[in-house]
DNA sequence: ACCTGAACACCGTTCAAGT
DNA sequence: ACCTGAACACCGTTCAAGT
């Protein structure tokens, strides 16, 4: 899997090699009516993930739902590693790609927010977003949009790939804390209340004063605030890009 | 595993709760001489996942490793699952803390790249963030350590949470992107400008125009890019706390 | 309290055989 | 080209038994 390759690493499951195969791959196929194709595939991964998490998925139980023998699958895909690329990549097929308009903070602000929501709503997936380079059919799709958007706001090539990376890094990044179990529920929030309470004040004094105010932050509103301190922060280097 | 539960959620591996639990039964063992504890577990883990994936960590190769029968294991993690978890807080504690000093901007990137480094050190643990929630014994004493430094910076309570948490965002998201494979060599790098170029230039004009540059951006550069945007965005919040 | 050995149910993957 | 059935090697977890 993680293993270290030096130079002849043949289309690594997720690399950009394997992902160009798979691309002259799918063009190929012909499927028969009512059989299976990779869009069905990993329209029914992404169901019993959201449902039962990533490890209860087997080759079996997908098989089980699309009612076909699970060695059928092999036909689409070589591996286990391989569906999961393919059904993140699927997963990012539900991003609504925001028309831009307005002011360019808006547009990077909606697209944000609309990769947000994605993710939120697959939480088990967050995790699998290592699996693979985000090269799929649905991800370059997002990432041609976005780069038209910048370039059209007057960002030069280069920095518009770095704001593009950079917004995306966040946006992950607060999916994956999210994901880790902070969208809470106020059992959970008074257990977390509970465990910073009952840290000795010697060894942890902030977090054991501040023991309230850590759990009363809304996931929602953590990200508005990191969101508006990243565009601020671009604001001064738009000014400069654009004026030139 | 990721089941949807109501209030009666009982310890939970990864939640308040079963750290809570967990902080305990810690101080309860009392380990025989040369025999196994959590620690020896957890390093071992880390060692196994860096060299093989998570994926080849089974509790039988980590038994033959430390060379135990693999069911001795469970008298120290009552499942794989809650070993994942405990490795993640495990490698938290090679967080070698910076010594706050000088600017209020230099110590947040300091600590912004010092756990940046250890990610990258594990990049296959990475994907484990989200097993849990961050609340084991390292996590805390690193938000301890940040949240006393951002007090002392002159941050109220609120903001300095705020800023924290964005920042551990940004770096978890940036490193997300970096283990799915952005750590190139030549010949992937090639791939992958091979792949846009490939793309139609009907169909996706920014992307294929701008094949070179999209590859040609390092890690390190894009971290660097989007830490400077977040803290030249903060540079405003924390003149107004500090003048109050 | 800690470790062992045997056992159970389950899993990813391969491959020869069918249409 | 696509799907099936049988088989292989492997895995997480449990539990009664030992020290």
């Amino acid at each position: 899997m993680t293993t270290v390759r030096d130079e002849t690493d043949f289309a690594e499951p997720g690399s950009a090699l394997w992902w160009q195969e798979r691309y002259a791959e799918r063009s190929r196929r012909r499927p028969r009516p009512g059989g299976l194709t990779l869009d069905r595939i990993t329209a029914a991964a992404l169901e019993l993930i959201d449902r039962d998490g990533t490890e209860s998925l087997s080759m079996r139980a997908l098989g089980d739902h699309l009612e076909v023998r699970h060695t059928s699958l092999y036909r689409h895909v070589a591996s286990r590693e391989e569906l999961l690329i393919e059904t993140v990549d699927h997963m990012l097929g539900e991003i609504r790609l925001p028309t831009p308009e307005g002011h360019w903070r808006a547009g990077l602000e909606a697209g944000a927010r609309e990769f947000r929501r994605v993710l939120a709503a697959h939480p088990a997936v967050v995790p699998l977003l290592t699996t693979g380079q985000l090269l799929g059919p649905h991800a370059l799709r997002a990432r041609e949009h976005a780069l038209g958007q910048l370039l059209g706001q007057g960002w030069r090539p280069r920095t518009a790939v770095h704001v593009y990376l950079t917004l995306t890094h966040f946006v992950i990044g607060a999916a994956v804390l999210d994901a880790g179990g902070a969208a809470r529920t106020p059992s959970q929030r008074a257990a977390m209340t509970g465990l910073f309470a009952s840290l000795s004040p010697r060894t942890h004094p902030f977090v054991h004063r501040n023991a309230e105010l850590l759990n009363s932050l809304d996931g929602d509103e953590e990200f508005e605030f990191g969101l508006g301190a990243l565009l601020g922060g671009l604001e001064p280097l738009h000014r400069e890009e654009t004026a030139s």
